[in-house]
DNA sequence: GCCGTTTTCGGCCCGACTGTTTTCAGTCG
């Protein structure tokens, strides 16, 4: 049987999506597939299994004419239906619709008048000066497609949120400083803490739109303005960021802060959800839908949620994926925080590959105001990274039992980031592994290995007592790298049933484990161990990035592993490997 | 194509901006 993974099967109905498109299908039909796309990439549980016994028919989203496609993906690995609208079109009349400012209805009267299969066709129309003579395209209309195409080539457009996040602030600073913004707020994928974001955008209270908006087109990094109307402006920074600002009256700040705070697919529920309760939300506020002028008083977000009958929703959780029934009920989790954390995991030294003694990494961890630190260097499969063998290790034991002497009130715990083998086993073996405190064990090599041979390797390092945590689930590395071909579910499963911690990396390029994951596995009652990865001691900071990927994947303080107290944390590692740890 | 405490048929979120138009369709978020 043909091995068609929920990402395949996604993309299969994005692809039908977009060719409905292009057909002039019904909007709705080409939604539902798109929303299809967005259930499957979300469902927690196994996909074959679901479609075997039919359980996959219950999620929203998924109705019978989907799902029999996609029972058709998994177990025959491919859909007729896939292919017969795939005869339709040339592949590259799909790629155009990628184009920012060409869609279906552009691409498909582009198509029948002059024939234009491909982006590079559709550019050499443009740049020969053919587009104007049809009908709807005009003199600008060239030059903005061809601006779309190198947008496209350019970047994708993607950033990293540390990036994102790092360039928000810059403007939030500037912006302030103007004097112009009663209320000034980051919006977006950003303040959703999402791993990678797209664009950065701000809403702004103020009596002075115009003004704001200026300021927003003077800000120096901006390199095209690409919209521009007195309540919003949107620009292009030189280094391919795109921002848009969107200006308000200080009443209508909530509504358009939850507005353009997204996600998309959260405010599309919330506003059914208002319209069922003749009610009617927009960017401006919430109106009762008999008397549209009546405003519904709201002077914060949590009002708006309040009137829709919903506890207040951290903008962590607004993805459309079951928060709005959760808020409805009561049944929201209380997300964990920074200050939740007791203590730092996952910490190298310049013993192995880090950039700061451990001297001076335990100090500063015991700055950042944490109780506890595990010392994790690399281990001895891992030369690259000057990786610890025995022997080095018995002497960072001794070094770590001298500190400890000198740094009372603050616990070290002795650990290891040490490699799991391509057969699951850890490089150092299990009796050796008794040396240390906990043990973060984390893939580094043999990335390809085939499904279900990297499935059990993980499974099996997680069913090893001594491990405690599991490193990097997926080692994917974000915009360069996919994680690992492995059963996430099972790995889940296999933590579950064992007790081993999976880790959330904070270290910006990985995230991982993946949010959409996470929420799952806290159910199943999986700990998470929320860490920097750090290698020097600023890399603290990434903490705070594990936190709010913990945090969209509804992670608990009671579900995290370094929310515990050092004597807790003790205590667990004890029962963890059925044993004390060793005597230092 | 999906969905149901108005409904198994008839809805499906809503508005800003652009570029082309003289009243609007397309795209985006």
């Amino acid at each position: 049987m043909a091995s068609v993974d929920r990402k395949a099967v996604a993309a299969v109905l994005e692809d039908i999506a977009a060719m409905l498109e292009l057909k002039g299908s019904n909007a709705f039909k080409v939604k539902a597939y798109e929303n299809g796309a967005r259930a499957i990439l979300a469902f927690p549980g196994d996909l074959h299994a679901a479609v075997a016994s039919g359980e996959l028919k219950k999620v929203p989203g998924i109705g019978p004419s989907l799902f029999s496609n996609i029972e058709s993906l998994v177990t025959t690995g491919s859909l007729p239906y896939h292919e017969e609208l795939r005869a339709q079109f040339p592949p590259g009349l799909r790629e155009c619709l990628r184009i920012p400012g060409v869609g279906a209805r552009k691409v498909k009267q582009l198509h029948d008048a002059l024939g234009i299969d491909s982006i590079e066709a559709l550019e050499r129309i443009c740049l020969e000066g053919k587009l104007a003579g049809v009908k709807g395209f005009g003199a600008r209309s060239a030059e903005k497609i061809l601006r779309g195409i190198a947008m496209l080539r350019a970047t994708a457009g993607l950033h990293y949120y540390t990036r994102a996040r790092r360039r928000a602030d810059e403007v939030l600073d500037l912006l302030q400083r103007t004097g112009l913004a009663a209320r000034l707020q980051v919006a977006g994928s950003l303040r959703r803490r999402k791993e990678i974001v797209r664009d950065l955008d701000f809403v702004a209270a103020s009596g002075r739109p115009e003004e704001l908006g200026r300021a927003f087109r003077d800000l120096p990094w901006v390199d095209e303005v690409t919209a521009d109307g007195p309540t919003k402006t949107s620009v292009r920074f030189a280094d391919g960021m795109a921002a848009d600002l969107r200006v308000v009256s200080d009443e209508d700040f909530p509504a358009a802060l939850q507005y353009f705070t997204g996600s998309q697919e959260h405010n599309t529920q919330l506003r059914a959800r208002a319209k069922k309760m003749r009610m009617k939300l927009n960017e401006y506020g919430l109106f009762r839908a008999d008397s549209p002028e009546e405003r519904v008083p709201a002077a914060s977000e949590a009002d708006l949620y309040r009137a829709l009958g919903l506890d207040y929703i951290e903008p962590e959780l607004r993805e459309g994926l079951g928060e709005i029934e959760a808020a409805e009920h009561g049944e929201l989790p209380r997300l964990v925080s920074e200050e939740d954390l007791e203590g730092v995991i996952h910490v190298h030294t310049t013993e192995s590959d880090g950039r700061d003694s451990l001297e001076v990494m335990v100090e500063a961890a015991r700055e950042v105001g944490y109780s506890y630190a595990a010392i994790t260097d690399h281990s001895k499969t891992a030369g690259y990274a000057g990786g610890l063998n025995e022997e080095r290790v018995l002497a960072q034991r001794e070094a770590i039992r001298a500190l400890r002497q000198r740094t009372p009130g603050f616990r070290i715990f002795h650990g290891t980031e040490a490699d799991i083998l391509a057969d699951g086993s850890i490089d150092y073996g299990d009796e050796f592994l008794a040396n240390f405190d906990l043990v973060v064990a984390s893939v580094h090599s043999r990335f390809g290995l085939p499904r279900a041979e990297q499935t059990a390797r993980l499974v099996k390092a997680i069913r090893n007592p001594r491990v405690a945590v599991l490193g990097h689930p997926t080692g994917r590395l974000l915009l360069s790298r996919e994680g690992l071909d492995a059963d996430v579910e099972a790995v889940i499963d296999a933590a579950a049933e064992s007790g081993c911690a999976l880790e959330i990396n904070g270290s910006p390029e990985r995230l991982d484990l993946d949010w959409r994951h996470c929420r799952r596995a806290v159910e199943k009652g999986v700990l998470f161990s929320i860490d920097p990865d750090a290698h020097a001691t600023r890399e603290y900071s990434y903490v705070s990035l594990g936190v709010g990927i913990a945090r969209k994947g509804w992670v608990t303080p009671q579900s995290t592993l370094n929310a515990k107290t050092a004597d807790e944390l003790e205590a667990w590692l004890i029962k963890r490997r059925g044993g004390s740890l060793p005597d230092l």
